[in-house]
DNA sequence: GGTGGGCATTGAACTAGGACAAGAAATGAT
DNA sequence: ATCATTTCTTGTCCTAGTTCAATGCCCACC
């Protein structure tokens, strides 16, 4: 039960079998139905949700009340809210939501802390986790800036080749910033060639 | 000299002075002159740095050699490339330039390994910066996807408000994914009121 | 086995912002 | 001081992507 977890946790950092069962023993394991809302705007998200099976979105909602999806996490994805007010009188616009059945290992604050005095070099694996994480979003930026909705399309289906036979399409145009109708004529245009 | 790292490290967890000695006695103070690129794309990063003075940028070149600023490093800001190729056989292509004359505290991959070992504690404080800084991206992504250019201007000048008088106007364009003549002519708007 | 509500597609009209060019203003080196 | 280089502004034209609206599609659901 534990076997994926433990090996996502210890992809960077190895850990003793001890440190597992510390690890494991404070897990939370969840069952969501899809289409659940599960973080709304202004709430505190008091989870980090490992996803073992199922898909969902994080999302914001702008001004105008568009959606701008943030991240889709599938298996083996760590899905959670960590803005923690930085733009602090705010509360944050994120939403999480799932679009499929989910199940989740869920770790609150409260043990995650425990996680961290007990068996300190969690730490270090989570944060490796936010570097990559940093690493993949800056990345994404770039892309959001500097390329073309095609060039932005395509090397979405490189990177997450699975995710469009999971999630409707205007969902993808929402992470990719551009809109729903563009990115069907996009797909019209590759389609001829 | 040290009270200024020192300062902002405890910002989010408080070390006792033995850590801190360990801490600063790993740090390399460096002094850099205006207009020098300390990191080509295609390089290893071999540092992190703490700016204790000055201004530095952090950018990507783009496929047709636009640049995209990712970040305007200025006083108390770590300033680093952690992307370590999760996009494999590519380089990096992030470049580090220093804008002004700068002051750093410079941090090699191989004493921040020693700290971590024999102060663990920081990792804690480098995984919340991980975090913050992670949030401020996916923040600015957010804005970027979903606001127009006066907009973008407008939050770039609360946000950093001694920016704007410190770096060229083409820069602030540049990081805000417009270009510089409509940074321009947004300005020129602004004005008339 | 219809039927109703999200999805995708397509087209036409529109717009925010880009590309290019040329001049003005600031900055800096000698 | 002067000349050169970089930066900023302004105008014109252009295009990638948006908005709106109409149509058909694909299911889930009773």
């Amino acid at each position: 039960m534990y076997t994926q977890i433990n090996n996502s946790i210890s992809r960077y950092v190895s850990f003793t079998e001890e440190e597992l069962n510390i690890f494991n023993s404070l897990l939370e394991h969840k069952k969501v139905p899809k289409k659940t809302i599960m973080l709304h705007e202004g709430e505190m998200c008091n989870f980090e949700a490992f996803v073992i099976k199922g898909c969902i979105r994080k999302y914001f909602i702008d001004a105008n009340g568009f959606e701008v999806i943030l991240q889709f996490g599938i298996e083996n994805a760590w899905v959670s809210d960590i803005s923690f007010s930085i733009y602090e009188d705010k509360p944050s616009q994120v939403f999480i939501e799932t679009l499929e059945d989910c199940e989740f290992f869920m770790f609150s604050p409260e043990s995650k802390e425990m996680l961290f005095e007990r068996a300190p070099r969690f730490e270090r694996a989570f944060r490796i986790l936010m570097q990559r994480n940093l690493s993949v979003t800056q990345h994404r930026l770039f892309n959001t800036i500097s390329k073309t909705a095609m060039e932005k399309y395509v090397e979405f289906l490189e990177l997450y080749p699975t995710i469009p036979q999971r999630v409707a399409q205007h969902y993808i145009a929402s992470y990719l910033g551009i809109s729903a109708e563009f990115l069907s004529k996009v797909r019209a245009k590759m389609a001829k060639g």
